[in-house]
DNA sequence: ATCATTGCAAAGGATTTGCATGGCG
DNA sequence: CGCCATGCAAATCCTTTGCAATGAT
């Protein structure tokens, strides 16, 4: 088992505290793992405003979150986001090589 | 001069440390404002990776964020994301509240 | 022997909490 | 007095760093 098999198994994002429990490795540790996944691409890091980043395996599939504010469940959903990208290279100079893109609310249940 | 000065006074999204500098408050006191004036939908809190929060007036002109991953520049954008915002409530249940979109790259300088 | 990986403890940085104080109705 | 804002120190949580020990090549 490693972080990664841990992320392959895991409905939603992982976060560090996780890890440690899954792997029962140091927590260091796993932050150097992680280190070395995101420098190679093969995950992605999220932040939901909570303080803490939580990791998710960068596939094929790209797609963002739905995060209900009252009991923090976590719903995917596919975009086609391609648009606004081009918008911005057409309006701005900037060359865009990653984006975060959530969107937080209240899910089924709890509205 | 309280927060909300400071927030007006600054062209990019502000962390606490800059607040009790301008201020010259105990950094307690100024979560604490930061957390009523968020609570009062007065400010948003935004997040760029680097594990500190960043305060931006919620004012009519709502926009999002160019991150240069090199030099750390800050560049706004308006986007018309109502069309994603529409294409999920089509799709799903989910009531949105808020979001949070923001790109990271390279700009004009770095790339 | 060397180089990468791990563990552990300590340090750092952002944020929160407890408690005492001061201002003001 | 009672209430709210402030300050200060300590605590907490997440993350990073330094260093020694282990493992693999």
């Amino acid at each position: 088992m490693n972080v990664l098999d841990v992320l392959r198994k895991s409905k939603s994002p992982v976060d560090v505290s996780i890890l440690v429990e899954k792997l029962k490795v140091n927590k260091t540790t796993v932050y150097r793992q992680v280190e070395k996944l995101l420098k190679n691409n093969l995950i992605i890091e999220l932040e939901f405003g909570d303080g803490k980043k939580r990791y998710e395996l960068k596939d094929e599939n790209h797609h963002h979150h739905l995060i209900c504010n009252r009991c923090g469940r976590l719903e995917d959903i596919k975009l086609n986001e391609e648009i606004i990208i081009k918008d911005i290279s057409n309006k701005t100079n900037f060359k865009i090589e990653s984006h975060s893109l959530e969107f937080f609310g209240l899910c089924v249940n709890c509205k």
